[in-house]
RNA sequence: GUGAGUGUAGCUCAGUGGUAGAGCGCCAGGCUGUGGCCCUGGUGGCCGCGGGUUCGAGCCCCGUCACUCACCCCA
């Protein structure tokens, strides 16, 4: 055997029935943003490493070293994007901006540097959305309650909302000197890292996990305090309006966030468990002063983003497997090469009409016992039956999976059933009373619109058969 | 970058220094044209890799690589 390859660290394959995960969030996402007016904008996944030491900030971690940086050909440094608000945002000053105010979403993979453990992968998908040129707290609200019509629509119910106000350019000074004050004269409690942080960004401080650390923010000046009007009115006019749509959310004076470019509102969506180590879902929040920052004109923007496969960990514990894997319609059946030919012209047909059908494809061909077994393990619905007696007999032998019964029409009774006409029969069902041609069966098929389609098709390629 | 744990069949995992195992899966048969349940058989392995100790190593020692979890940080 040759050398096995295996992906690469802290990148991973998301297989069947996961992807499946993924997709019902990106599909519930894309409707969502299009009832609350957001657009999709696809993203380079490259971009300059500037962009990114520019507005998430050089001492950060995630730009200090967790950046997987590449080199072009031209000596000038490359790097995949850890985040993408950064990238929207330079996309919006580039090509967007003349046009005023933009409400857009994405969805991708993301890459930082760091050891993998649950819920964090080298590369991992975010959903996010960024409401650019939107000053009051108007649009704040309606990201959180999007967020939040997101994850009830989801089925999940233990998400915990935390919300906190970071302050501008012109009260976060005093706050942060206020701050430092008060860690300073604490300073000997504090843990190695967090006394490195009071030079660097002591906000981060109130990050912490460490007990100790815990012990001494507790009791730090809150940021609220220290407000502007203007911070002050924003955030009021928020919770005003959130109030008012019975939206349950938490304070919290210690959620400072990573990133250097937040100002004012910023929230995230936590779960208490099934993360590992890691509760938030979702981060995000303002940042008014990052437009300008990367080129463009003084615009005030927010946003968030959400870890799709923290996510997906999440609705993994709601959701069996069975329910995500669905089974074929109709799972061709045959013996005997004469209906293989003929069951393979029938799948494409059915394939072609819209039902879900599939057969065993694989050579040697497989016994009739080892075709239903295979039908019973894709989880169809019945088996289409196509052998000798059926083609010369011209008769219909369905089989369904799940009560184990068969459905028997001979050629005279199948023609009639054919001609019913779906939409037809749908009215005069709902009329009290009617039986059509008086047998159960027939009922039962033109009750069910997949089956009788199925069975006119069967029908049209049984008949051209002769030709 | 730091720490701990784990590497044995496709998957989940047993395995006292003495012949390499189970369950599940997969294939076939019992039932030559009828799935699930059951029974029988079959398929399947450089025991992560390299070295050392030993008459003998999946097991002990050293190294190395990989994975997992946690710290850190974040979605």
């Amino acid at each position: 055997m040759n050398k096995k390859y295996q992906v690469v660290k802290g990148f991973r394959d998301i297989f069947p029935p996961e992807s499946f995960l993924f997709w019902q969030a990106e599909k519930l996402a894309r409707e969502i943003f299009a009832r609350f007016g957001y657009a999709e904008i696809l993203l380079p996944v490259l971009e300059s490493q500037e962009l990114f030491s520019r507005s998430i900030g050089a001492d950060t971690d995630i730009v200090a070293k967790e950046m997987f940086v590449v080199p072009d050909k031209k000596g000038q440094n490359l790097v995949l994007r850890p985040e993408a608000t950064a990238s929207v945002v330079r996309a919006y000053v580039e090509g967007l901006a003349q046009k005023g105010s933009a409400k857009l979403f994405y969805y991708g993979p993301m890459f930082r540097y760091e050891r993998p453990q649950k819920g964090r992968y080298r590369q991992f998908w975010q959903i996010g959305a960024e409401a650019i040129g939107y000053a009051g707290p108007g649009v704040d609200a309606e990201l959180l309650l999007l967020l939040d019509l997101f994850f009830k629509d989801l089925g999940l119910k233990d998400i915990s909302i935390r919300l906190n106000s970071l302050g501008c350019k012109i009260c976060r000074p005093a706050y942060r000197e206020a701050l430092v004050k008060y860690l300073k004269s604490n300073e000997s409690a504090l843990c190695e890292e967090c006394k490195r942080r009071l030079e660097t960004n002591p906000l981060r401080v109130l990050d912490c996990k460490n007990e100790a650390c815990k012990a001494v923010t507790k009791n730090a000046p809150s940021p609220s305090a220290f407000l502007c009007p203007d911070c002050a009115t924003h955030f009021a006019g928020l919770r005003k309006l959130l109030d008012r749509q019975k939206l349950v959310y938490q304070l919290d004076d210690q959620l400072v966030r990573g990133l250097d470019y937040y100002t004012r509102t910023v929230f995230e969506f936590q779960a208490p468990t099934g993360l590992g180590a890691q509760n938030a879902v979702v981060g995000g929040g303002r940042y008014d002063d990052l437009v300008e920052e990367l080129g463009g004109n003084p615009t005030p923007a927010i946003g968030f983003a959400l870890g799709v496969e923290r996510l997906a960990l999440l609705l993994s514990e709601k959701i069996s497997e069975a329910e995500l894997l669905a089974g074929p319609e109709a799972f061709l059946v045959f013996s005997g090469e004469k209906a293989y030919a003929f069951a393979f012209k029938l799948l494409f047909a059915l394939r072609a009409a819209g039902l879900f059908a599939d057969m065993a494809l694989d050579e040697p061909l497989r016994s009739l016992r080892s075709q239903l077994k295979l039908a019973d393990k894709l989880k169809s619905k019945a088996a289409l039956i196509v052998g000798e007696d059926e083609l010369s007999g011209k008769i219909f032998n369905l089989k369904l999976l799940g009560s184990g019964k068969e459905l028997k029409l001979d050629h005279e009774t199948l023609q009639r059933v054919a001609k019913v006409d779906w939409e037809e029969m749908k009215s005069h069902l709902s009329q009290p009373g009617f039986v059509y041609a008086g047998k159960e069966y027939e009922q039962a098929l033109v009750q069910n619109q997949g089956l009788l389609k199925l069975l006119k098709i069967y029908l049209h390629e049984l008949e051209r058969q002769e030709e």
